[in-house]
DNA sequence: GGCCGCATGTAATCTGTTACATGATTCT
DNA sequence: AGAATCATGTAACAGATTACATGCGGCC
């Protein structure tokens, strides 16, 4: 399987593993003022850059679907290929601190959807990854607690935020999706 | 007086605040690991892109030192403008949490170097700010509680990052520069 | 009549990265 | 002999942002 670099494209096959979309209605989706545009933003010129590396490089196909009144649209879907890179997306941990900001929390949106065990199962890799972290910055905090005191609070900052983010992860998989009604 | 973008301009001009530097040892600086290396990193076509720029700008002025065996160096010094813009930079907080893990950090490192007063006062500029984000936070995140569990999550995740950096904030006072033995 | 929404993009610009170029000196 | 250090950059490429281009329909 290939691999994208660890960004933004993953979750533009995240909308379309929900169903088949065109450009205009991906960017609305990732525009989404309660969703992941609180996180990710994206200029609709890019958008579309990225949509055609994404089809150019087997991750999704576009048929065309003529309108009666407006412009052709081009719908996108995933490829067989695109499917695996994305499962194997939502289930990974981020490998930086500096990339939970948008990263993860991408994420898990999107784990959210896919349910509760997919969140239960980024949540506990994401936990591991962060404990290893905590551990590293804190034996290395200890070494350099006197001589070095600018780089010991570059570790004290990094641990807090890592220890913030251990009791944040717990939250997430206490608080659940909000479930379809029965209609 | 002008304006630059808030970023790695600054260190660069920070770091020719402490004496007039030519660019191979300004890069040699900004790498240092238990300096500011543990937290940018620049690379050497784009640092001469930067003073470049910081040049054209009026921030610097570069004179010509010629050496014996080696290339002749460009050597920069700040000028008024340069000062002013640095002076302000160092005191002031960072307006976005995604510019602390490196902004902030930076602005501390120089901080330290100035003394202890320009410490004081960027931390406490920045706690100032920091409690502002956290209050709009807790008030955004009482009104989703229930209607937008994502976005509630966002807001947990960010309060508990802002919290751990207000108490982070009180230990960077508390930890002086190393002092100088009077030799 | 003028602006907003729909739906597609292209072109110019800016920024940053990677690689290359030069040439002497000192270290292994 | 070969690698690393000193010291300057330039050139080519990749990525993202900004602005522009088109054209219809509905709303105020």
């Amino acid at each position: 399987m290939l691999r994208l670099p660890l960004t933004i494209e993953h979750a533009l096959l995240g909308f379309m593993r929900q169903r088949p979309m065109h450009g205009y209605e991906l960017h609305q989706q990732l525009s989404d003022p309660v969703g992941l545009g609180l996180v990710w933003r994206l200029k609709q010129s890019q958008l579309y850059a990225l949509l055609g590396k994404l089809e150019e490089e087997g991750y999704i196909t576009a048929t065309l679907k003529p309108q009666e009144t407006r412009p052709t649209r081009r719908v996108f879907r995933l490829t067989k290929s695109g499917r695996d890179a994305y499962l194997d997306w939502v289930k990974s941990p981020v490998l930086h601190g500096r990339e939970i900001r948008q990263e993860f929390l991408a994420r898990l949106y999107f784990a959210r959807q896919e349910g509760p065990e997919v969140v239960a199962q980024l949540v506990e890799r994401q936990r591991e990854a962060s404990q290893d972290w905590l551990a590293a910055q804190r034996a290395h905090a200890e070494n350099v607690h006197d001589a070095q005191p600018y780089e010991w609070l570059v570790c004290q900052f990094r641990i807090g935020q890592i220890e913030a983010m251990l009791t944040w992860l717990a939250t997430c998989e206490q608080t659940p999706a909000k479930t379809k009604p029965i209609a």
